[in-house]
DNA sequence: CATGAATGAGCTTTCATTCAT
DNA sequence: GATGAATGAAAGCTCATTCAT
């Protein structure tokens, strides 16, 4: 080592990206607190996957707790945001806003790893009240209120038949709810013979879901076309 | 604690119940393991709140882990064998089967603590294969059967319209696993200015997966009535 | 001790043998102890494999520490007297009195499980300074001053050349000690295809001794007849 | 302590030495092993002996278990090959070969601490068989093949009477390890008033074993000479 | 800034010892 | 006296966090 006499000699300029360490911290996080939870994963392997050292890790996050937080709030404000713009602008019929709101909501979302954190917020909420909060003020209630406003527009524009809108809400939540956690559980896709098809699922729900939903339901539409 | 007439019982240590403590304990580590989840639970805490010493836990199961073990099995497979003979003797029509038996299941199993289990599998799946295999084979594939046989019959009958089958199981098992997930999160139901109600729910869920499964569905049925 | 009012009543008939309760956990403890060494040992295995429970053996003996102790102290000084006996009282020539002693002493201790104590006071005498210095007196010692007569017995009559007793000591003591630890050296018996012949190596140890002792070596002795 | 002239050298914690760190943790184990028993040992206290904290202990032994096989192997197998040359490369008389190699041994191993390894075995070869087996083979074997080749070439050449070879390896063996148990008893040590003389118990020993082996033994030899 | 050796609080587990029955 | 269920101090080991380099 100290015989290196003549100083390296290829460019030290383009110090390699700074900025992009807590990126690729949080990316690694995300894939590994997924993967194994909160508690089985070490930070040092989130370092280690990330390309860094133990030390890096605490360099740009004060704790395992700290670095939690930032994974959960990293891969939900912004993402949303941009979607639910999707939502709001959307000049078609109810029908067509659900359908299609969904689809991309799975695409953008629910089948990327960033949705392996609703399963994370399911299991840690209680040892992270704070961020279970944040994470329901920032996505669960939006979703919420952006649901509630679909559905009532479309009793309002009389597409859909009045109904509880908080009932119609939970329709909408609990299939996406649970293609997110069956999306996330290696063992039901390991064991099953038939894994899930998550667009066959996504369409047989909203046909369901508009099916019940609407005041005349189109019998085509209700009937799977396979 | 001011209206404890009787002077304080004196309870006595090392009382020896030799019988008792084994459901004790595994009460208590259902309790917190739901609460807090595995990892956040410490061994000495379970024993704690079972009125025994750390010790004392060590003497009836060999290993935390071999606790976790006993009280998913403990929660499960009694519990269960019992409420599917319910289903496989009904005798009346499919549509009135399926009202039953969730709401027998919400009775018995949905709305006590047992299942927290079904969000500890979720939860802990990762670090237990084995144990995660243990409940897919004990637990989930069972209901699979149970409501693949439910469904195919009210199709047979004629009282549900052709359908893919396995999609129809997710129809009725995702509002359930929402709810039972919905009901341990402390977080969902303190912020809420509305906490869920179950039995509206599963109300609304079962009229909107009728609606959608029947043939000729009955328009008053899906109408809800307040 | 004070307090006996009244003498034992002799006999209230055989009450079952509360006295030879102390003497199966030692005999347990003794088995034990040389087979797996103390701190191997659990106190519950000595009580299960002398036939009592836990509690009974904490009812003789305070503490393992004391039941170390006394398992000691039992297998030493008892034996030991009633041998040295015969080495007393011998009549016959010097070198007679060695082969015969070590002969008596290998039937009598040094092939029953006894000598264990002796490995074990190797082990663990750093942990009972206190016993290891009781063994010093009680055996070590009373052995040498044996040896030590025996070998100036020889001297003086003529039969042993003149030479360093306490060296001449060592000579007999070593091969002693080596055939008792292997004699409880399981693994050496176990990998070794032929095991040791405690008889041969007794012979041949005592035959170089005397060889090296005497003043004129009988060429026949040192030769091997088997 | 009062002499300390220089001021307290104000060890700096934390110290960064990850190459001496094993050599030092190793040197404390042997040490305490020899000094208290491997149960008596704890953890803890070897990395306190080798200045760190336990959890740098575990940090290059990942175990107890292996910290202690790692004592073993590391002042055997070095040390031994080592030593086992100069026997294979001698070129004098048996005798000499003897007496030399044994003194070699007391040197380089039988005075030092390694010589602790051997006693270690003794007491602990219950509870790790697995590790004794290893011991067997790499120390034990190549001692015995060793003494068996001396011997026999001592034979063949007609410097020693013909034998029966095993028992002449005991011959040696077991004086050697009378030495080495009594060297690490310091019961034995601090309660005689004549602590043994390691030399004139190797030389003793020796003149006594060729005394034996020997054909015409020089009657000089045989009679010590203080 | 980055590193990774070092730390030690904290957790699981064991087992000698106690004590209600 | 016995028993064995209950206890809790103590030990091994982990891993988030620190800090000398």
């Amino acid at each position: 080592m100290p015989n290196s006499i003549s100083p390296p000699p290829t460019k030290p300029k383009r110090e390699r990206r700074k900025e992009a360490r807590p990126a690729e911290l949080l990316a690694a996080a995300l894939h590994l607190f997924v993967e194994k939870g909160y508690a089985a994963t070490k930070s040092e392997e989130v370092a280690k996957l990330a390309g860094v050292s133990k030390g890096t890790l605490f360099l740009y996050f004060s704790s395992k707790e700290e670095l939690f937080k930032a994974v959960v709030r990293e891969n939900i404000s912004n993402r949303f945001t941009e979607i639910s713009k999707l939502w709001d602008n959307y000049e078609g019929s109810s029908t067509d806003l659900l359908r299609m709101g969904l689809r991309v909501w799975w695409e953008r979302i629910g089948s990327t790893k960033a949705s392996g954190i609703t399963k994370l917020m399911i299991s840690e909420e209680n040892n992270f009240p704070e961020l279970a909060a944040f994470y329901h003020e920032e996505v669960a209630r939006p979703i919420h209120t952006l649901l509630e406003k679909v559905l009532q527009l479309g009793i309002d524009k009389g597409e859909f038949r009045p109904m509880d809108v908080q009932q119609g809400i939970y329709l909408i939540l609990a299939p996406m709810l649970y293609l997110v956690i069956r999306k996330h559980s290696p063992i039901t896709y390991a064991l099953k013979n038939n894994p899930m098809d998550a667009d066959a699922f996504i369409k047989a729900q909203i046909d369901n879901i508009l099916y019940g939903l609407s005041l005349h339901p189109p019998t085509k539409a209700a009937t799977p076309s396979p």
